[in-house]
DNA sequence: AACGATTTACAAATCGTTTGCAAATCGAGC
DNA sequence: GCTCGATTTGCAAACGATTTGTAAATCGTT
C-alpha cells in the first residue's frame, strides 16, 4: 500500500495542495475552518509529509552525521548518546559513522553524508587533509569538530585543554611522590594524545623529572594493545612506579598487565587514565583518570552546528574546556 | 556554491540528462565513447548524485534505522558497531535511535524513520503494540527484530535462546555446589530477561532447588540500580552464595555492592552475568557470563533485512541461536 | 449596490532524479 | 543510395513536497 501524499489529503479535504502545505507549515493565511478540516483529514489518513520531498525543495533533511573512531568504544558511545538525545529533542536524526581513525574512511563517509544532504556533520575523529572540509565549507555544509584539534580548518571546534589534562595527571603523580614514570600513548598522529603527552612531560620537566624515551610507548588504542605495551614496561629492568595512559582503554590494558604480572595496583604501581568513561568506574581498583566535560562539550558543539546552519560565514569559534582530575583507587604514593 | 547536478554534467558532456543517468546506473545502452566522456566530466565536476532526488523517484535511500534501548550501553554499542560495518560495506548508512525502552519513544522513532523513508528498520528493543509493525508491514517496510522476542508480529526475528541461557547459568552454579541462589533481573516486561529468569528457575527446579520470591529482585538495568538491589540481597539475613544477574550491567552493580560490603567474590559470593560485553572482561574479578553470538546474529538480521527489501511477503522467519557459558573469575564453589 | 482593501485559495513552477517511449543514428544488405 | 532492424539517444512526464504570483472570495464603507 502506498503512503498517503499531500494530494490525497487535499482531495479528501476538498482544497488544493497549496492550502494543505500552508496549513501544515503555518505559512500563508488559511481560514480556521479549512485548517481544522485539513488536520482532521490528515489525522484520519495518517498523513506524514515526506522528508525526502521537502528536502528536495531545499528544506532541511533534519539529519546530521556523527563521525567518530568507533561507536563501540565507550568514550564515543557516550558521546553518541548525548548527541542523539540533543538531536532528537530538536527533531533531528543522527547517522553514526565509525572511522577507526582511517583517513580514507573519513573521506568516504563525509562524501556519503554529503550525498545524503545531511544538515551538518559533527566530527570527533582526526581529519588529515583540510581540503575536504574547505570544500564542504564552500558548499556551506556546517561542520563542528569535537574533542579534536582543527588547526587551519574552516570549522568550529570545541575541545578540551589536553595539554592541561596531561599536566594535571603529572601533578597528581608528582604529588604522590612518583619519580619513575612511564607513558602509554595512542598513536601520536592523534593530536589529542600528542597534546596530553606533551603537557604531561612539560609538567614533569618543570619539576625537574625527565622521562626517557624508552619509557614512552605508543600503540593502538585498545585494551589488548595497551596490555601488551604495558607488559614490556612492567617486565622491563627498571619498572616505573607509575604509568600515565592517554585514555582509559590503555589504562585498563595496563591494569590487566599488572594483574597478570602479579604487581599490585596501586601499592606497587600507580596507573592513571584519561576520559573518565564508564569503564574507569568498573575496574577494580577503580581508575584514577582525567575527565573531559563531555556533556557540556557535546551540547556546545551541537548548538554551534545547528546555529551555523542558519548563520553561515560567521567567524569560526574554537572553544576549549577545562579537564578535571578524578581521583579513584588506582594511584597512590609509591611503596619504596 | 550550489552542488553540481546531473544537468551540469549533461550540458558539459553534450548529452541529455537521461543519458547521464543511464551511464551512471548502467541501465539503457550507452555507447562506450559517451560513457567515458560522461565519467570524465563527472570526475572533473566532482558530481555526486543526490540521494534525495533519486529516493523521491522510488529508489532506495540506502539508509536503515537501528532501534535499541541505549547506544551508550556496551551491549548495544557493540551491536551498533557491527550493524554499521555491515551496512557500510553494502553502501548503507544507519540512523541510531535510543529508546530507553520507552514505548512512546519506540513509536515516535519508528514514525520518524518512516518519514525519512529508510529502507528498513532493525529493532533491538521491546515493542509493545504490534499494530505499528503491522502498519509498516503493509507499507512493506522491512523490519527485523534482533535479540528480542516478536510473538505474533509480522516481522523476522533473530534471537538467542534466553531460556537456555538462564539454564546454562543455573547449571554452572549448581555444578559449583551453590544452593542458596538469588536473581537480579531487569524489568520483567523485557521478554529476554523474563525468559532468562524462567530458564534459570526451571533448571534449579529440576535440580530440586527452589528460589523463594524474595530472592528474585527486578530493577532498572543500570550499574547503579543493580548495586542498590544487590546490596539488599547481600545485607539480607540469609545471604545467597550466588547471584544470577540478567545482564552484565546488573552483575557489575552486584560486584560493586559486594566490594562495598566487604564480601569477597568469588570466595564468599559468586556472581554471574549475561551478554559477555566488554565490561565483563574489565572487572576484577572478571565476570563469568553467558554469551550470545551477537556478531552472527547481527549478520543474520542484517541480511534478512536487506533481502526482505527485495523479496517482500516472504514467510517470516524466527531464527534462534544458542548461548554459551563463558567462565571467568567471578564464580566458584561456595565457601561453607 | 458598488467600491477598494483584505483575506484566502489555487495553478503552476521548481527541486534533481528515473524511466517509458519516440526519435535519431547506425550498420548492413541489396 | 535506400530500406530495414538494431542500437543509441533525448524528450517529457513523473515523484511529493514548497513557493510565488494571481485570481477569487470576503469584508467593510459609503
Amino acid at each position: 500500500m502506498k503512503a498517503t501524499t499531500i494530494y490525497d489529503v487535499a482531495k479528501e479535504a476538498g482544497v488544493s495542495i497549496a492550502t494543505v502545505s500552508n496549513a501544515i507549515n503555518g505559512k500563508g493565511k488559511v481560514s480556521k475552518k479549512k485548517r481544522d478540516e485539513i488536520f482532521k483529514v490528515m489525522e484520519r489518513l495518517q498523513y506524514q509529509p515526506s522528508v525526502i520531498a521537502s528536502a528536495l525543495m531545499g528544506k532541511k533533511t533534519y539529519t546530521i552525521g556523527l563521525l567518530i573512531p568507533d561507536v563501540s568504544n565507550p568514550f564515543f558511545s557516550e558521546i553518541a548518546r548525548t548527541v542523539e538525545d540533543l538531536a532528537h529533542s530538536e527533531g533531528y536524526s543522527v547517522i553514526v559513522c565509525s572511522t577507526d581513525n582511517k583517513d580514507d574512511r573519513v573521506e568516504k563517509y563525509i562524501r556519503l553524508l554529503e550525498q545524503k544532504s545531511v544538515d551538518g556533520i559533527l566530527i570527533g575523529t582526526g581529519v588529515e587533509n583540510a581540503d575536504i572540509l574547505t570544500q564542504l565549507a564552500e558548499k556551506s555544509l556546517p561542520i563542528v569538530m569535537i574533542a579534536r584539534e582543527a588547526v587551519a580548518m574552516p570549522v568550529h571546534s570545541v575541545l578540551t585543554d589536553d595539554f592541561k589534562g596531561g599536566a594535571l595527571a603529572a601533578e597528581h603523580l608528582l604529588g604522590g611522590g612518583h619519580r619513575q614514570i612511564a607513558v602509554l600513548s595512542e598513536n601520536f598522529k592523534v593530536t589529542s594524545s600528542y597534546e596530553r603527552v606533551r603537557g604531561f612531560r612539560f609538567a614533569l620537566f618543570e619539576a625537574g623529572i625527565a622521562v626517557d624515551d624508552e619509557s614512552i610507548i605508543s600503540c593502538d588504542s585498545s585494551i589488548k594493545d595497551g596490555k601488551r605495551a604495558a607488559a614490556v614496561l612492567i617486565r622491563g629492568e627498571n619498572r616505573p612506579s607509575a604509568i600515565f595512559c592517554c585514555n582509559d582503554l590503555l589504562a585498563i590494558g595496563a591494569l590487566q598487565a599488572a594483574k597478570e604480572a602479579g604487581v599490585r595496583v596501586p601499592e606497587q604501581l600507580s596507573i592513571i587514565g584519561f576520559d573518565d568513561t564508564i569503564l574507569s568506574t568498573v575496574t577494580n581498583p577503580a581508575l584514577t583518570t582525567v575527565a573531559q566535560p563531555m556533556d557540556q562539550m557535546v551540547k556546545l558543539a551541537f548548538d554551534l552546528l545547528i546555529r551555523s546552519a542558519e548563520n553561515t560565514d560567521e567567524i569560526k569559534q574554537r572553544i576549549v574546556m577545562q579537564p578535571e582530575l578524578i581521583v579513584r583507587e588506582s594511584t597512590s604514593t609509591p611503596a619504596n
